[in-house]
Order: C-alpha cells, then structure tokens, then sequence
RNA sequence: GGGAGCAUAGCUCAGCUGGUUCAGAGCAUCUGCCUUACAAGCAGAGGGUCACAGGUUCGAAUCCUGUUGCUCCCA
C-alpha cells in the first residue's frame, strides 16, 4: 500500500456507486428519509456555500441510507429567470443578435440550447464532491410536469380568489428590464450628494421686506404687533444663510434625485412647519421646465430633514406615491423600462437616468436654481440578479395575496410541526409572517412559465390553461373577441420553486400517486438562512395549500461561508477558493471534513483553507492506521494477551456511538464529526493500536488481529457519511476477505448501539495517567524513551491492576512493574488518582523538587477541600442545594482528604 | 429608526434548565524526537479577570439590569 492519495480513488468509488445504483430510491417497505435539494441557479458555479450546504445533506442522506432507511436526495436546479434570461441575452449579443429582434420562441429556442449546454455544470460539480443524489430524479423547475403544476397552482389561487392584477409600484430592475420582488433588493448604503434646488414661488414676486400683515382691532395691543414684526426681522436676518428663507419668493427642496423634478406633482410641507405658513396654498414652478404645481401640506414630511419642503414623484417613489394617492395628485412618468428619460420629461430625453443627473445639476446651476449642494449618505436598492439600482415604478403587476396563506404557516412553526434548526430564526420567521405583504408574481421576462391570462382587443382579459378554454370562459361571459393574446409576463422563479418538494414527485398533477405518497413530506431541508421568507416561508405556504401537510420536519439553516477575516465569500471579492481546486488538493473528503469542522448550525463559519489541510491529515491518520494493520503476519500458536484493550476499546467505542447519535439528533454535525475525529484518533489510533500492537516484524495472535479488523470495520462505517471515498477504497482491501460486488461501505449498516463498561473505562483513564506521568519521568531526566524503567505501586484505591499491568509496561517501556504497602524513597513519585507510584532512578532524586512538587499538590488540595468545607458548612448551602449536589460535595471531601492523607505521608518520609 | 442575535485561549467554537478548583475541545504556538503505520507524524508544555459595570444568590461564564463593541433582519 502507498502514500494516501485521495484523488487517486475518488472517481472510481463514485463511478462504481452509480453503477451499482446506491444512490436510486424506489418507494418500499424501509421508513424513507427524504431530502430535497435546495435547487442551485442553472446558471451557477459551485461556490463555497453550496460545498457547505451539500456536505450537509451528503453526511444526512448516507447516515440515514446506513441505518436502513430508503434514502432518497432529489437534486435538480432552478431555471432563475432574471439571471438565465441575462446570460442568453448577453450571449446573443456576442453573437450580434438582439433580443428585440427574436420572437418570444427563438428567443426560448436560444435560451433552452444555452441551459441544454450550461445548466448541468453545477451539478456535475457536486459529484466530485461525493453527494449521492438520486440522479434520476434529477429535476428542473421547467420541467413539462413542475411547468404544469406552476400554471395549475396559478389558476387554482386566482380561482381563490388570491391572484389580482393591478398598478402598483413595484422595484423595477432597468437592466434586467423587469419587476423583482421586495426580497430580492439588496440594500446598501452609498455616497451621494443631496441637491438643494430652489423653485419658483407664484405671484411671488417680492415679499421679501414686507412686514407680516397683523390685522388687530385693537390698539391697546400695538406693542405686541411692533414686538412681532421686530421678531420676524431677526429671523429673516438670521436664516438669511439659508436659502430657504432669504428669499420667501423661492422654496427650496433637498433631493438625492434631481433629474426626477420634471416629474414632480406638488411639493408638501408640514402644515405645523412655521416657516412655511406664507406658502399654504401657493402654487411653485418647476426649475428648468416651468410647470406649475401645488404646494400641498401633510405630517408625513419630516421637518427636521432637509429644508422641509418634499417634492412629491408619485412615479418615482413609493411613499410619494402614496402621499400622490391621497392627495389625489397627477402622476408623471418620465422614465423609459431600461432608465432612459422618455418625452414626458421634455428635456434631457433619452439621457440615461445617472448621466441625466449629472447633467441636470449643471443645468440647474446655469439656471441659478441649484442652492448648494452636500454629500449625503443613504441606503439605496440593488437588483440581487443584476446589481442595477432598483428604480420604483408604477407597472400593472399580477400579485398574490399572503395574509390567508401566511397564518397557518405561520402556525406550523410556533406548534412546532416545522423546526427550524437553530430555533433562534422562528422569531425571524414570525416576524416576517406577519407582516408578510402580497407576492408580486409577475416577471417581464420571456425565460419562465408565462402566466395563463388571455386578453382580447379591449384588454378585457380571464385566466385560463389554454387557449381554447379561455374562448370557452370569453364565452361564457359573453364577451366578444376576435382573436386572443396571451399575458407576456412570466411569473417569479419562486413562483415555482415553493412547489419544489411537491412538484419533484409530480404530486399537484397526480396528488394520490404513488411517490408523493411515501416521500411526502420530506424529512430535512438545508439551506441558507437568507432564503428563509423567498423559499423555506413559501414552500410551507404551499405544502399546507396542495398537500395539507408541511413540506419537511426539519429545516437545518447554514451559515454563511466568510473568508478569515470575516467577509462573506463572493465572486466579486475574489475572495473564494474554488471548490474543486481545494478537492484537487485536499481530497473531496478533506474538504467535506474542512467544510464541517467550522460550521457550527446556523453560525457563519469563518473558512480557512487550514480546516481542509486537518480533514486531509486525518483521511492520512486512518489510512496509515489501516496500513500498520494489513502489515501484520497472525501466528496462530499465540495466545491473546490483549482482551482488557479489547474490552475497553469496545466499551469507548460504544460510548462515542451515543455521544455521536446525540450529536447528530441536535444537527450538531460538527460537534458529531469531532466526536468521530477524537475517537479514531486518540482513542483508536493512539491508544488501542499501540496497546495491541505487537513488537516490530513480530505477529499477533489470531484473536486479536480477528476483532481489530470488525473494529476497523466499524471505525469504516461511522466514519463513511463524512468520508465517504476513503472508508470506501478501505473497505474493499482485501484485509476484510472477499467481497460481494453490491457489499459496499456505503450500504453497510451502522453499527449498533452496545454495553458500554464505565469502571473500565474510568480505569484505563488511570493507566492513562500513569504512562503519561512515567513518559513525563523519563523527559524530564532527559533519559531515551528507548531506556526502560522500573515501576513501584502502592495502591489505596481499589483498582485491580493485575489486569493492566501488560498496558502500563508497553505503553510505559516499564521493564518490571511490582507493587508494596511501604513508600519507596530515593524514587520519584508520582500519584495517579489516589494510587502512588514510584520510579526507581540510578540518577540522583532532587528532593527539594519532589518536595515543592508535593507542597503545591497539598497548597491545592488545601484549598479545594477549605471551599467544599466551606459550602458544607454553610446552613444555607445544605438547605437550598439539592440532595445529590450535597452527596457530590461529600465525595470531593473525602476524594481530597484522602489524597492530602497520602501527600502528608510522602511529604513526611522526604523529610527523613 | 424598529427588532433579533453575538461577545469564553492567537483562531474556530463547546459549556443544556446556576453546583466538582469550571474554565474545556480542535487547530495554531513552543520544546524534544525522522522511536520502521503515519513528520500529513509522535511525546510533552504554555496560553483565558469567560467584553465592561452593577445586581440576584449560600454559590454566576451560566440568571437580571445597564454600558460598550460587532453582526444580521426590517424600515
């Protein structure tokens, strides 16, 4: 056997799996375990999130396939309209074709060609990685049969009367050129400047040094007035730096905006705002375009910000919009889809709306109307697909109604029927619940299921599956057409994705059939944290809707992946190793190890490539152990001396296995793979292969080597969900005799819990410590592991050593090891529990060590047992404390008193 | 601005509903070893006022309050 050299195997174990079809799942009479995958982006790579999300699910689906359940992991991708349509789009320009120029079936011929050539390359990816997907289940969002189910659940709200039409804002995305859904604008601050633009006041012309008009009958009163007037003077002289009050026939308003004026509706104050009250119902002048609009008053304007005066966009702004809606304004659009400025904005037309700002605010200031301007920090929208500054818009939308939908999935989660694992998002969750706001479905785009609506000539419209049915309903309403045109708009991705656990197993078309059935719900979902309200929310949305029943148990919710230094990993940092260069090096189990070393549920975890160098290291360990193993030569005239090592090593492995399946129950795969790591590592390797271990080119008795293999075997499955090619190229050694064709490592059963003997155990923790302290002897006396020592026991407790004797003089290099009722002096000594021990050495004793060793042990036990008295003879420590804390408290007593008996007595016969 | 979460060794994290002198693991670091399974290793060692300040309690890393710092979500 040679070096461990994980790629050298890799492609064989995956191709002979599939081959062998472990990965396929048929409906049985097996408990199933199903997962679906979160379907990655057909237009993605593999980055460092989807590494981390399908080890996961690896790890989940091969443990669950080894504990004899029907394992089945659906894999598929999303077709990601915005962002497939952007690469097709982009392609074709390459190729010197434009969209405009295609009609909508050329263009989804391009489109359907591209992800025919491209959309597989992510999933091909994660078989490098070792995910045992059902690949014949392989599903895509498009399918003929999830397109139908997308269309029939369409019809079937709207029936509900859950799917309107309507002019609304939406975020729109000028490059994408469609709507996108409040989730997936990402905000960012940025740096802008805030432009303070003066307009015009009407039939204003020169108010300026006029004194307030006071109309009072009465001149007893007349001082009030002068005192009045002298008042407004100071204020006039003091605001007279700002530009809102130096001149009262201009107002000025604050924008980040500026090229949006021309489509301004009004202005509005604040009717509290006192500076203002000489505009109340004036009318002002747009700068540059000269069209006059009113000055409204409302509270919602904010008299702190800016200078207190708001234009008011109704097309242009959300809560202008709303403010434009109340008060019953005028709305002017003057953008074009793709940001350009359209004839409504009478200059500047066609300028993009960036390079229109700019150049507006030169046309301002040539204008005289531009006051000042100040930079300005804000939180902007971006186009998750597209990164494009989200541009509200007023647009006819189709909309799905969440508040009916909302509530029982809601429920779901609070009674418990869903955990979310950490449960610290059910707050998220439930905050998002309820306040959840109606679903904009609708997508400008042509990549995508295209919403069943029909319009005739009038645009008066029905939903309907086809053509035909939507004559019919036409028809049946007895509305007249000619001919009739579908809806250009395609729904939302997710529109079809929270089908995804349902549609996998065609249960809308065939809701009885035989799969949905038994897969149905699915058991664990894992995913990211930031698709908890775009998908996981709506996915229960939909399982209660179509299926009355949830869609999985448990959601399991992944940190991000960070670089060191805490960024998030991302193509446009650059600060991402890719994937497979790090299977490349690393081994995929290297790197599957790495990846849950360092992610605690539902932390981010902070990557470092070192984590894959340690998984690495350890797939090295294994193989070495199993390399000194296949070495050994049986003699089968030997007896066995080893079955104390054999016994505990069954017992730790036993224990591990608990500690284990508990981790695993509580989603803790890191602290699960710890547990296996420490296990292999200490427990195995370090001590019970050195404790049976037979001298250098001796044999071993049958025995022994016999139960070591089942042990190897054993360590070979536990380890396999997390290191699946090693255990596999492992397993198939001919050290384990000959195997059937279909005897794979990846079906193996796990192995069993079995009787664990605590005594035992706690008593090689002992010997542990004594080879520990004579190995320390030796190091400390400078003297060579190779030179053997003696060893003398004086036992208090009650351990039986006789049975470890053999361990502690191979472990120890201890060339004799006897045991007396009488201190040794002139030896060094060392305790081990309440046990003494001494090591006869030819050298000098230095007694004043031994000595200060001995004081510090009894300085600390001192101490120790002053505080337990100290809480035992506390009345109220002994009332409040429950029974068996005061039982504990008891034995630490007399632990200590016995030991500080024992290290009086050494300390007494140093002094001799 | 509203809400949530986090703060423990150089790094990544455990530490459950207070109770061993409770401060722990892995990695990294340092020291000594190429001891024929493994230097991708072996044998040892060091390292923390549990963010800060109060409080509750017989007892606080753990519970409460405030402060600071960071992160996320929503507006």
């Amino acid at each position: 056997m040679s070096k461990y050299q994980p790629q050298e195997f890799e492609d064989k174990w995956y191709s002979y799996w599939l081959q062998q079809q472990f990965f396929k799942s048929v409906p049985d009479e097996r408990e199933p375990y199903t997962i679906v995958i979160p379907p990655p982006n057909v237009t993605g790579v593999l980055h460092m999130g989807h590494m981390l999300n399908n080890t996961i699910q690896d790890v989940l689906i091969r443990r669950a396939r080894m504990k004899g359940k029907n394992a089945c992991w659906v894999p598929g991708t999303d077709h990601a309209s915005i962002a497939t349509e952007a690469k097709v789009v982009a392609m074709l320009k390459e190729k010197g074709i434009s969209k405009k120029d295609l009609t909508r079936d050329e263009f989804l011929k391009y489109a359907w060609e591209w992800k025919e050539k491209y959309g597989g390359i992510i999933l091909e990816q994660l078989k490098k990685l070792g995910a045992s997907c059902d690949w014949d289940r392989t599903a895509f969002t498009m399918d003929p049969h999830m397109s139908e189910a997308v269309i029939d659940t369409f019809i079937d709200l709207y029936k509900k009367g859950w799917i309107y039409r309507g002019v609304r804002m939406v975020n729109w995305d000028p490059q994408g050129k469609t709507a996108v859904s409040d989730e997936e604008v990402i905000r960012k601050e940025v740096n802008q400047k805030l432009y303070y633009i003066n307009y015009k006041v009407v039939g204003a012309e020169s108010q300026k040094d006029e004194k307030p008009q006071v109309v009072i009958g009465d001149d007893e009163k007349q001082e009030v007035i002068s005192a009045l007037q002298d008042l407004h003077s100071d204020l006039q002289e003091k605001l007279s730096d700002s530009p809102t009050f130096g001149l009262s026939d201009f107002l000025t308003i604050a924008t980040t905006r500026p090229e949006t004026i021309m489509a301004d509706s009004a202005i509005c104050i604040n009717p509290n705002d006192e500076r203002y009250t000489h505009l109340h119902g004036k009318k002002v002048l747009i700068p540059l375009i000269d069209r006059e609009i009113p000055v409204i008053l409302d509270e919602y304007v904010d008299m702190e910000f800016g200078t207190g005066c708001l234009k008011v966009t109704p097309a242009h702004d959300l809560n202008d919009y709303q403010l434009g809606q109340k008060h019953n304004l005028q709305v002017i659009d003057i953008l074009n889809d793709d940001g350009t400025l359209n004839e409504s904005a009478q200059i500047l037309v066609g300028e993009d709306r960036f390079a229109a700002r700019k150049k507006i605010a030169v046309l301002l200031e040539e204008a005289g109307s531009l006051a000042k301007t100040e930079d300005y920090k804000s939180q902007i929208g971006f186009s998750e697909r597209t990164d494009a500054v989200i541009e509200p818009k007023l647009s006819m939308q189709w909309f799905c109604k969440m508040a009916e939908m909302a509530k029982p999935a809601l429920d779901m989660v609070l009674n418990g029927e869903v955990k979310l694992i950490p449960e610290k998002f059910i707050n998220t969750y439930r905050h998002w619940m309820e306040n959840v706001k109606d679903w904009n479905i609708s997508r400008q785009l042509w990549w995508g299921q295209r919403i069943p609506a029909w319009y005739n000539e009038k645009n008066e419209w029905v939903v309907a599956k086809t053509e035909e049915e939507a004559k019919a309903e036409f028809g049946k309403a007895g509305i007249a057409f000619t001919e009739l045109r579908q809806e250009d708009d395609v729904v939302d991705t997710w529109f079809s994705s929270w089908l995804w656990p349902i549609s996998v197993f065609n249960g809308i078309a065939e809701p009885d059939n035989e799969e949905i059935k038994y897969y149905y719900p699915t058991n664990d979902l894992v995913t990211a944290p930031e698709i908890l309200f775009f998908w996981v929310a709506r996915m229960i949305m939909a399982g209660i809707e179509w299926r009355k029943e949830v869609p999985f148990r448990n959601v399991y919710l992944t940190g991000i992946v960070r670089d060191k230094l805490g960024r998030k990993m991302s193509k446009s940092l650059g600060n991402s190793p890719d994937p497979l260069d790090l299977i490349e090096k690393y081994g995929a189990d290297g790197v599957r190890v790495g990846m849950l070393l360092c992610s605690p549920a539902g932390n981010d975890l902070m990557f470092d490539e070192s984590y894959c160098e340690q998984g690495r290291n350890f797939g090295n360990k294994i193989w070495n152990a199993f390399r000194l193993v296949k070495g050994w030569e049986v003699d089968d005239s030997l007896p066995c001396p080893n079955t104390t090592s054999i016994e505990w090593f069954k017992s730790r492995f036993n224990q591990a296995l608990t500690e284990i399946e508990d981790n695993f129950t509580q989603y803790r795969l890191n602290e699960a793979l710890m547990a296996t790591y420490k296990l292999v590592w200490d427990d195995f390797c370090a001590w019970y292969l050195e404790m049976i271990k037979p001298a250098y080119q001796q044999p071993i008795d049958r025995q022994t080597y016999e139960v070591t293999i089942r042990y190897f075997e054993d360590i070979l499955r536990i380890l396999h969900p997390f290191m699946p090619f090693t255990t596999e190229e492992l397993w198939h050694d001919d050290l384990f005799g000959e195997r059937e064709e279909n005897d794979c490592c990846i079906v193996a059963q796990m192995p069993a819990n079995g009787e664990v003997n605590t005594q035992l155990i706690n008593d090689i923790e002992v010997v542990k410590s004594i080879i520990g302290q004579v190995r320390n002897v030796r190091s400390k006396n400078q003297l060579s592991p190779k030179e053997s020592l003696q060893l003398i026991g004086k036992i208090n407790s009650g351990i039986g050593y006789t049975n470890y004797t053999g361990i502690i003089q191979k472990l120890a290099n201890v060339s004799e090891l006897t045991f007396t009722d009488t201190k040794v002096s002139g030896a060094v000594a060392f305790m081990a529990y309440t046990d003494e021990f001494f090591v006869p050495l030819e050298l000098n004793v230095d007694v004043e060590a031994e000595k200060k060793r001995l004081e510090d042990d009894k300085a600390y036990l001192t101490g120790f047992l002053k505080k337990v008295n100290g809480m035992l003879n506390n009345e109220k420590f002994v009332a409040n404390a429950k029974p068996e804390i005061i039982e504990n408290e008891h034995r630490k007593k007399a632990d200590a008193e016995a030991k500080l008996a024992i290290i009086e007595a050494s300390l007494a016969s140093l002094a001799n």
